[in-house]
DNA sequence: TATGAATGAGTTTTCATTCAT
DNA sequence: AATGAATGAAAACTCATTCAT
């Protein structure tokens, strides 16, 4: 097993413990047990804890990236595309959907782990960004009502999904709300289409 | 001072301390330093670190709950009912936009807390649930669309909330994101407006 | 009710709470909670925790030396008088059998309260001293064999009792122990009879 | 210097403590001063106090049932047998009379120490069936008096050892009492010797 | 590369005692 | 006499990190 591999071993080692216990309860031991190695092994892979954790978020936004670019060009309807986002995040909350609270904890540590806001914060922007040039395209091709404003329903479609996955965390009716979190946000859509695309 | 103002006073020194810190790198010195009391002292109030925090997530849901129940009885139109409670929401959001964080804290500690999972659960199904019955109302007055899903809906609008609060943590234009809330829950309403009523 | 009682009775809720605890387990507030005062009341009649054991541990003691003085002046056997000894010893270990562990564990502590050390001592010496002093009586009413060692024997007969106590605490058999003690020591005593009074 | 080897080194070191402070004064930062390691280090190897004073007491009954078992093999004399106990118990008491001080304070916190009543209560048990099965065959080989009770001598012959190691804690006689142990409990054993024996 | 014993500053908690009321 | 909030030194334990092997 060579460099890559091991570090990639000790990342979904990590994951396991993370999910199970969450970042603030976790520690470099319950890494090193999981990982199967002993802790200079994990230190010499990973120089700080810290390090790990930024290692395995990494790997969570690229995977999450992965997913959400696999979709294709640009289609002409700016509400066909983002309903084909939506959907695709659905899957992703329903792949992924055990990494929701992990997701919550790294944001929860990252005020106090510069490192982490910046990743989190460069992901948020990149994202919002992206949405806020779809509906802006969505506004001049009149599907959307001109009244529109773009930031404001973009943190909203963001929101929903973040929010529906905090609720995920909190109650036990997890099968549902994934769901629920792309007919609301088609809700939303609908709410701002002009009336003869309705 | 008697025993309640004591407590009191202990938590909104340990808020301070929270606000500051953030509750994974708030030590319990922290909080016995900012309440002017000794160790022992914070301690013959509070039973544990857990215990305080206890307190002031407590004091947060029932200061919460209050401007909730603040509303006056149903109004007839179940979207204006709705309408003012989101500004409510948002008003809420700007008054304590500063404690955003810390409930976010608070929910990614949650699961390893059976008692702060349980105080959060019940918050989150009784908010829930008042907004599922409004929204059942409006669509037996026709108001909204007969297809609609009042517990996808419900969990949007919370979703929202919570969402766009989370977004307030890692980006830093904290002053819009409130209005941007109201403003893509709106949309959420009106994508089930009955057409007579747009 | 007066100091005294009041004294009494704190007396009688502490042994409570060391019968349950143990003195190295039971805290001052053990005390005060189980004393139904509060701690400045059980401070106002004890100076320190110390001085309450204490208090405790003579309460024992005016017992315990009332049981063994109940017996009447010597009768002409030792060998009679012992006998009797030894079954008002059973029947106080049949009584106070809960209080075998309390012993136990201020003798535990004595080594390390110089005041404790030395009422247990003085209490030892003249049980000690009163059994050698029967004993030789014994010896020279010839009931007893010449080459008894009345301290030996002595040291012997009182070992039993307080090792069959320690032996109370630690298996479950706890009926039958007392007797066990009375009858082991019985035997002690054949062993030193002269042949012509077995 | 191996994991084992270093355990055994804290051990000893914590006994050479005990043995100084007793059971109860002992604090967790003395055993680390003792043991020359850092605090992280002696937690390494025991989790807990606790588990250095089962250690500790692990390794005491395991020394003492070496010198019991150490016996050679039944000799055909009952009596005989019991003497060679008796003896070896007074060596070890000489060798470990420092000690005895110790196991009474393990006795003491033992009622509260689940795992130290276990260790302590097989350790007894397996002692006194052992001494039974030796009366029981003085009885059949009629060395004995066939009204015995082999459970009462048997307790009474622990009992004047555990006893007289108590009397070894509170008088100041140390030489004389584990000479006055065999004294008395071979006054016991010639209690119960049947007349030809004698 | 890998091991795992060891470090030690830092953390939570305890608890006998005091003292203003 | 009695209250109980408050003290603060001392206790047990934690845990990221280092380093000799």
């Amino acid at each position: 097993m060579n460099s890559d591999e091991r570090r990639q071993k000790i990342i979904d080692a990590a994951i396991t413990v993370l999910l199970d216990k969450g970042v603030a309860a976790s520690r470099m031991n319950d890494f090193v047990e999981a990982s199967g190695l002993s802790k200079g092994g994990v230190y010499h892979h990973f120089d700080s804890k810290e390090d790990l954790l930024i290692g395995v978020l990494e790997y969570f936004m690229q995977e999450f990236i992965v997913i959400i670019q696999l979709e294709e060009p640009p289609v002409s309807s700016a509400y066909q595309q983002l309903e084909q986002l939506l959907h695709a995040h659905e899957s992703m909350m329903l792949d992924l959907g055990r990494y929701t609270q992990l997701f919550i904890d790294f944001l929860s540590q990252s005020p106090y782990l510069p490192r982490f806001q910046q990743m989190i914060r460069n992901h948020y922007e990149l994202f919002h960004s992206q949405l806020v040039e779809i509906i802006q395209r969505g506004i001049q091709r009149q599907e959307f009502l001109p009244t529109t404003n773009p930031e404001a329903i973009a943190a909203g479609l963001m929101g929903v999904f973040d929010g529906v996955g905090i609720a995920l965390t909190i109650t036990q009716n997890k099968i549902e709300f994934p769901h629920y979190a792309v007919e609301s946000a088609m809700a939303m859509l609908r709410g701002i289409l002009n009336d003869e695309f309705r």
